[in-house]
DNA sequence: GTAAAAATAGTAATAATTACTATTATCAAT
DNA sequence: ATTGATAATAGTAATTATTACTATTTTTAC
């Protein structure tokens, strides 16, 4: 079993709360792949009171139910992903954007690596950097 | 020009220091790819009157100057390595520690993904997770 | 040797995240 | 609907990793 189906287990007693469905809705509609700060000033907009420990605290939750995954590949961290299917990202080194790669996906090097290194692979996360679209343009000072 | 080639620029005046050269030495010599917290203590052995600081502010340097490169693609990135030609690495669940994986290497896919985003890429990373042999031995507890 | 600039040690500051605690909200059983 | 057990919250303090600052020391070109 790979580690991205752990959400079946993990079936501890938890009760509802608006804050974290709030959370999770934030993150379900968002494609920036936002950090902590930026979910907590979204939700803000809806429940005034939340706090910036209870959106740590439920992103953990939610990412332990396997309803939120963190994006590791990107040198910074701290960027979450409401979609938890494996794919890869793309990052600006310019304007720090991360964008979605959709359609590529590489599953068999995971057999591959176990070989050569005798680990038991659970995952794999691919994380490419560049310049995007915009910032490529002629007449965009780039870094 | 590869932002893995940028070394090549980038030639300020810099004078030699005995903490520089030192902390290299370690990283270079090593394959634990370690924290800068671990660098401090190894150097520390050789020059006691060293700070973290200058450990940080060099990794950096060097960083800048092509001679050592921080692993990105680990979740929670912070460690360091002394070679700089592209890999991957493979990061151990249980016990924390991170391999190189060698003789595997997908430079194809930066044409691929170029293509789909139309993003102009510069690199890329791909990180493992897995449970290293030593720690998936029968009657090792795992998490 | 000397002087200009770079680097250092030590400390303070910042940023991101987690831990703690008294209060509030949820929910199953009545 | 009321109650009781406990999960979750807000607010704050603590922790961790890293960077910034500054007075002093080291390097290096002349």
């Amino acid at each position: 079993m790979s580690a991205r189906d752990k959400k079946y287990l993990k079936k501890e007693v938890r009760k509802r709360s608006k804050q974290r469905e709030a959370i999770l809705k934030v993150l379900k509609r968002t494609k920036i792949h936002p950090p902590a700060e930026w979910i907590y000033r979204e939700v803000k907009k809806e429940i005034p009171s939340i706090s910036l420990g209870t959106v740590y605290r439920n992103i953990n939750l939610l990412q332990s139910m396997g309803e939120v995954s963190v994006i590791n590949c990107e040198g910074n961290g701290g960027r979450y992903d409401g979609n938890t299917l494996l794919h890869y990202h793309i990052t600006c080194q310019n304007c720090g954007k991360i964008s979605d790669i959709e359609g590529i996906l590489f599953d068999e090097i995971e057999e591959k690596v176990a070989e050569v290194t005798g680990y038991r692979v659970i995952t794999h996360c691919i994380g490419f950097q560049g310049i995007c679209p915009e910032c490529n343009r002629e007449g965009n000072k780039i870094l």
